[in-house]
DNA sequence: CTCCGGATCCTCT
DNA sequence: GAGGATCCGGAGG
């Protein structure tokens, strides 16, 4: 269940709070994205949050902002609600929702969801996908599936042809768990950055090949 | 089910 | 010139 009638101003309000407080609101959201082929939506079951460098109190070495404003991570130095996408293992992209006061440079990456619209579009995206449960399992599925790239980069995420929809009631408590970010190197994916937010039990939560770094979390 | 490695190119140093 | 906020297919148990 979502709103129907919440303004993007009130959207973008709320988006431009502290990412970690964000995020377990947006467990839940759809964000939807209209092409001429089709609308595909995604119900979000998991994000990750990644801080500015004005975030002074704790610096984030993991985010593409740690090193300061570049062509690329642009997007995230502005307002809240838009979106960030980058390209990256020479394949994939992945989306954000910029979070954070403007210029603040903090985002929420999208990890996971399940589609709840477009169905046939987001499989013809995603070939490869076994089943309905993974055609958004992972941040790379996510924007192939929802068709992000990095001409979306920098995009307002309320407005057309996107549009998010935050849930009437959030995530209970203890119906979100948080862990350590996944696939982030160095310090930054360390045990002292436990930003990943998921909906607990939700089986549409990405999943990561043993032997990785693996992400275990505990109901909050 | 687990485990392994290849794909592939943008971005910043 | 190095490395990355990843995914997928295939081999083996």
């Amino acid at each position: 269940m979502t709103t129907q009638g919440a303004s993007p101003e009130a959207i973008r309000a709320i988006l431009s709070g502290d990412p970690r407080d964000v995020a377990p609101l947006l467990l839940g959201a759809v964000l939807s994205h209209r092409t001429p082929e089709g609308t595909v939506s995604v119900r979000l079951s998991e994000v990750e949050a990644y801080l500015g460098p004005r975030d002074s109190a704790q610096p984030d070495p993991g985010s593409h902002t740690f090193g300061g404003p570049t062509a690329r991570n642009a997007p995230m130095f502005g307002p809240a609600g838009h979106l960030y996408v980058y390209f990256t293992y020479g394949m994939h992209y992945c989306a954000n929702i910029v979070c954070g006061p403007d210029g603040v440079a903090s985002a929420l990456l999208l990890r996971a969801g399940e589609v709840v619209a477009g169905h046939s579009l987001a499989r013809s995206r995603r070939p490869a996908s076994k089943s309905p449960i993974d055609l958004a399992s992972g941040p790379a599925r996510l924007a192939s599936a929802m068709g992000l790239t990095t001409a979306d980069s920098g995009r307002d995420a309320l407005a057309e042809p996107f549009g998010l929809e935050l849930p009437v009631n959030p995530a209970a408590p203890s119906a979100v768990a948080r862990g350590v970010r996944v696939g982030v190197s160095g310090h930054g994916g360390s045990a002292d950055y436990p930003w990943r937010f998921w909906l607990d039990g939700d089986p549409t939560v990405s999943r990561y090949k043993p032997g990785r770094s693996r992400a275990v979390g505990k109901p909050l």
